[in-house]
DNA sequence: CTTGACCTTGCACCACAGTTCAGGGTTTAC
DNA sequence: GTAAACCCTGAACTGTGGTGCAAGGTCAAG
């Protein structure tokens, strides 16, 4: 299929599969006679793999090291398996820092309502933010 | 004091500070014969400011935005207020968001286990990420 | 024969908050 | 007098995942 008929059918765009092309994710294409991109399933499987893994949160650069170490004819299980962990770690870790966040701005709200529009002095930008409680 | 000292006093570095001031969050300082900047203690509180309102998940069009109401003379409390209130909605959202994720990795750590390497066939790249159940 | 839809390439651009570099001038200490 | 440590400007680069544009080639329908 041509490049356009595989971005349909993998719910991408022709642009997205050139860049993936660049990047290494893809392989190069057989081309017809005039220089189109001619695709099979193979590469359409390969597609959904990676929207697969973008959506668990790998980055492109970690997907390409997926398909690397495939297409030199390992089973990638047990690095996916380690990858995977370590997103979540990460995650937990995001979490808990929105969650020390969203606190610290629920003190701030809760300072807003305390301190009246007249405690603004000249000398600082707002005492909301910058007071040394 | 020299942009160096500012920096060394507001933890920060001498490019930051020129950045700043390109983007107008920080005004144009006095110069010195040489042509070197100058800077007085309300840069300072600024700086200081700017810092806390970082923290705090502001971007630096949002806290431009704040340090232009506070120039013209405006109390910009309710605005802070706003936006606080704003970046808390945020933040719970992609809290949301990032919980989720988490427990499709964790389901996907799950599979992980019950899969074996065997189970991988020539048509897929990995059947952890990308079997659909 | 022309119009429209597709394809090709390479390059520039988006947000975000800076950092780094190149190519100079100045000031301070020894 | 010279070396280190500071300052100046403007421009390019960082990472992430693409998107958009210009300038052209190709193919099918009417």
């Amino acid at each position: 299929m041509l490049i356009g008929e595989l971005a349909d059918a993998a719910g991408t765009s022709s642009p997205t599969i050139r860049f993936y092309e660049r990047r290494g994710l893809l392989p190069e294409p057989a081309r017809g006679p005039n220089g189109y991109r001619f695709y099979d399933e193979a590469t359409r499987n390969r597609l959904s793999f990676i929207r697969a893994a973008q959506a668990a949160g790998l980055t492109l650069a970690e997907i390409g090291g997926i398909l690397d170490l495939r297409d030199d004819g390992n089973v990638p299980c047990a690095h996916v398996t380690a990858l995977i962990e370590g997103k979540l770690a990460d995650l937990r870790a995001r979490m808990r820092d929105l969650a020390a966040l969203a606190a610290e701005l629920e003190q701030l709200i809760e300072r807003s309502h305390r301190l009246s529009p007249a405690d603004c002095t000249e000398a600082d930008v707002c005492r909301i933010l910058s007071a040394t409680e």
